[in-house]
DNA sequence: CTCCAATGTTTCCACTGGAAATATAGATAC
DNA sequence: GTATCTATATTTCCAGTGGAAACATTGGAG
């Protein structure tokens, strides 16, 4: 019955980790990558700036595991809106990526650091691997790579993985900024343009 | 005649502007982007860690004027290697870029940080406008996009610029690991796959 | 020659991430 | 039940960062 005892927060945290991701992807939604310090996150958690090393070791290993939990987040976007058909799967997987990086421009951006996170690190290896698992599945089907070269898959998923991830980055970088938000991927990819728009909730700012 | 008077170091440097630029980008080819603080800067001009302030107002100022300058060297990979024929253009300048990132990966990366950099100073727009009027001057000629878009223009210059930029950044931050340092470009693009590969001195490392 | 404005330096400050010693509490052994 | 052990969290430090403010130096304009 320590429910009781007024708010006294506990000693214990009893899920710091988990909540130490949550609080940072907070940060990164509303205040942006600059004000995602090893002090602010604690902060937000109400904990002192030394308790997340016993869960992850340094600033650096709490951003990875963030990032894994970004890489999460960005494979559920890429699935979403997906009818059981090639051409469906890869139009909602290619929108999702965008409308992720849209969705969370920070969390992106952290996502593909290298200065910030830990790429040898397990969980973000599979998060991460997962991911790409999604468009690569997809590029199969396709035939972008019109040439029988023994690598022809391989070609295919990286040509669908540049177009979309350099979109992306351009537009938040603002370096594509005076075109738009153009979060459709029918605006740039031709092939796409008969097909149905499947925009959904989220929409950049 | 003031050479005579032993190597005292004069107390106004005389170009403290271009000297804080290049040092920055020394630093970055170096020693890395975590390691281009602004004391560092300084000290490797042999100066104070507040001049700057004079000639860049602030840090950030100071990494904007260093990201103008990659921008003009980027514009300068691309134009390296074309003949006079569109084809030869569009090869050269998109071997360009990815050769570019890959031998200055560090202030590629800076170039393309919109937490580090002022994207709405005049020097650094001019220098990124002309990188990007590369592309697409190229992107012209080009019948990627077969629509007959009233955009179609824009259209075929997005899709370049996102390829290949995104090409680049997956090879940075380590996420196309696997497939080796493919730095032509013809090995992404199939159309491009009969044309002579155009290498020139630099290669990842 | 004098003064002024530009350019650098010194000295401070708040903030950051990390190291080390300490406190607290949940779990296990007896 | 109680003692101990270990995981977890705190406190207190430290070197390093970028920036503000006051001061020093210098070249040049009047």
């Amino acid at each position: 019955m320590q429910d009781q005892t007024t708010p006294k927060r506990p000693y214990h945290h009893g899920s710091l980790k988990e909540a130490l991701v949550a609080a940072g992807i907070d940060i990164l939604d509303t205040r942006g990558l600059e004000a995602l310090s090893l002090r602010a996150i604690a902060a937000h958690v109400g904990v002192s700036h030394t308790a997340p090393k016993n869960h992850f070791g340094s600033l650096k290993g709490l951003l990875t595991a963030i990032a894994a939990e970004g890489f999460r987040r960005h494979t559920e976007f890429m699935k979403f809106g997906a009818e059981d058909s090639p051409k469906s799967r890869q139009i909602a997987a290619m929108q999702g990526y965008i409308r992720f990086a849209a969705t969370h421009p920070h969390l992106f951006r952290l996502m593909f650091s290298p200065a910030l996170c830990a790429y040898d690190d397990p969980e973000l290896k599979a998060a991460a691997g997962e991911s790409y698992a999604v468009l690569a599945g997809i590029a199969k089907g396709l035939d972008w790579d019109k040439s029988s070269a023994p690598d022809a898959g391989r070609r295919a998923e990286l040509l669908m993985w540049s177009v979309v991830h350099g979109y992306a980055m351009l537009h938040l970088s603002g370096s594509a900024q005076g075109t738009g938000p153009v979060l459709n991927i029918a605006d740039i990819i031709p092939d796409f343009g008969y097909l149905p728009q499947t925009h959904s909730p989220a929409t950049v700012t």
